[in-house]
DNA sequence: TTGCGTTACGACTCTCGTAAGGATG
DNA sequence: CATCCTTACGAGAGTCGTAACGCAA
């Protein structure tokens, strides 16, 4: 047994037991992941794969197993290289960060800027994707840490650190019927809605509220972001419903902003990273630094200068 | 990076950094195992051992962290191998069971009779040693599961079973004082006792009892196993507090005995495992027998039986 | 001086790549 | 017949063992 036979089975999984793929990546040819997957099932006195003749469809009770086991082993084995590379030289490395139109537009920039200031031999990549593909994401080492709003899951893989918490606002054109006017659910649902996606940024905390409440939307627009529903919101198709943090003072003064503080429970949005996966230290910095900034009085003032409007 | 290395780094630590005793281990001359070492700081780019001269003395803060993620990779290799020698043939194997003398005499003989029968194939050994050692034993793989009675200090990587109850009693030579009149911890104070050593055999609960009633115990002997008890109660030494799965109808009838019930808290006797760590069919098998077995009513009837004496 | 770890070099083992073979859809 | 996995064989890389060296108690 070895550390390339368990890096075979893993990938075989990976491709759905696909040897010619499995050598591929990792650059050999396919009769010597042949012969090593075979040296190992002999070794270890059983099969691991099920086969429809020679053709590899599955792993067998005793693979399935085993595969778990390889899958902590290789995790342990990225942890040493990256407790190695971070020892070795903690100002170079590769920072994958997974998240959602929202954060990446809205919130990253700053701090983003701010950290490649202070370690500009990390390369930083934002893997930007659907909030519920985000944790598949991490699962399959595509991203170092995520960043997200809606519930994750209660994955015991999963280390979660809440970040900061906002609220919802609605954006209608000036001079629209809802800019003056007590403010409430039923009122608000009488007009056609321009809002997130189902499984986007606090989607779920809208919902909620209305059902509570009794109400059912007038969905016109859902969106993965912020961009579209503003801009349907400035051809008067209705409502939009957006996160306070998505209002840009400067470029959206065109448009009339009011909280839904008191209405829509607030949202709280998330870093999410493998519990058995070592982070690098510029990794803990930037975490540590986003939740610090958050928790800063001028991020908290930003935000209420909105949704005190 | 490779297994070979990966197990150099963890008989260092067992060894106490001693190349000489890591090759010996590996069966490998001492050179070969220090080129792997140097090989594999190289590929890491970092030293993992501390060298006074070529000496290693201990590890570096990144070894030690690396040393971290080696155990759990040669433990997730460990259940491979487990798992693969379970499938293959579950009918052989080896079952290291660490145990007290207490255990090991009065508790084991009957279910490993019975698990000797249906697993021919499987060697038993019987590791006895200390309480407090039980749970080294284990982590250093010196041993399967545990069988053990003073509270297992709340380890995270162990997983604790509850295997059965009991309580103590007091054996005293017939015609002694205490076998007649009112039994209670002040009237037992008064006399000498021996029981069990600090750390076994539910002794700390025979400490809270009188320290809670405020009463200071005269131990004239403190012995780690039961029969030093009755050797010296027979010798009219003083009192005996034994588990009252230790007295054996038939052989101790010239002793009496009245239980502690009403006393001394219940002890109880659980089984110990690592969590990580893939358990043989059979293992699972004698675990769930013998908690069933002291389950079962012919079991607390007989402890019950001398209980009520 | 002894014990321990590192370095040098030849022998061997192991794994890879090329190439041919067999089986399935 | 195209794809996929297995088997055969020679070339090359990697590891081991012997032996000599450097260093500390």
């Amino acid at each position: 047994m070895n550390l390339t036979q368990l890096e075979i089975l893993q990938l075989l999984q990976e491709t759905g037991y696909h040897l010619t793929k499995v050598s591929a990546r990792m650059n050999i040819v396919q009769s010597a992941v042949s012969r090593q997957l075979l040296l190992l099932e002999d070794e270890l006195g059983a099969p691991l794969f099920l086969r429809h003749g020679k053709r590899l469809t599955g792993p067998t009770p005793l693979g399935e197993q085993i595969l778990a086991q390889v899958s902590t082993i290789s995790q342990a084995k990225r942890n040493i290289k990256a407790l190695a590379s971070d020892m070795h030289n903690n100002q170079k490395g590769i920072l994958h960060i997974a998240t959602t139109h929202t954060q990446a537009k809205y919130l990253l920039p700053d701090p983003i800027s701010r950290f490649r200031d202070k370690y500009p031999g990390v390369k930083i990549y934002i893997v930007q994707s659907s909030p519920e593909n985000l944790i598949d994401l991490l699962h399959h080492h595509q991203a170092d840490i995520a960043l997200c709003t809606e519930k994750v899951s209660e994955d015991p893989k999963l280390v979660i650190r809440p970040c900061y918490q906002w609220h919802h606002v609605i954006i209608v054109p000036k001079g629209h019927a809802l800019t003056s006017g007590e403010l409430n659910l039923e009122r608000l649902a009488s007009f056609p809605i321009l809002t997130y996606s189902r499984g986007f940024t606090g989607r779920s905390n809208i919902e909620k509220a209305f059902d509570a409440a009794g109400l059912s939307l007038d969905i016109t627009l859902a969106a993965a972001d912020s961009d579209i529903i503003k801009t349907y919101v400035r051809l008067g198709f209705g409502v939009g419903i957006i996160a306070a943090t998505s209002y840009e003072t400067g470029v959206d003064d065109d448009l009339a902003v009011r909280s839904l503080a008191d209405l829509i429970p607030p949202s709280t949005t998330k870093f999410a990273y493998l519990k058995d996966s070592y982070l690098p230290s510029y990794t803990r910095y930037f975490i540590d630094q986003l939740i610090a900034a958050t928790h800063h009085k001028a991020f908290a003032d930003k935000i209420d200068a909105v949704q005190g409007t």
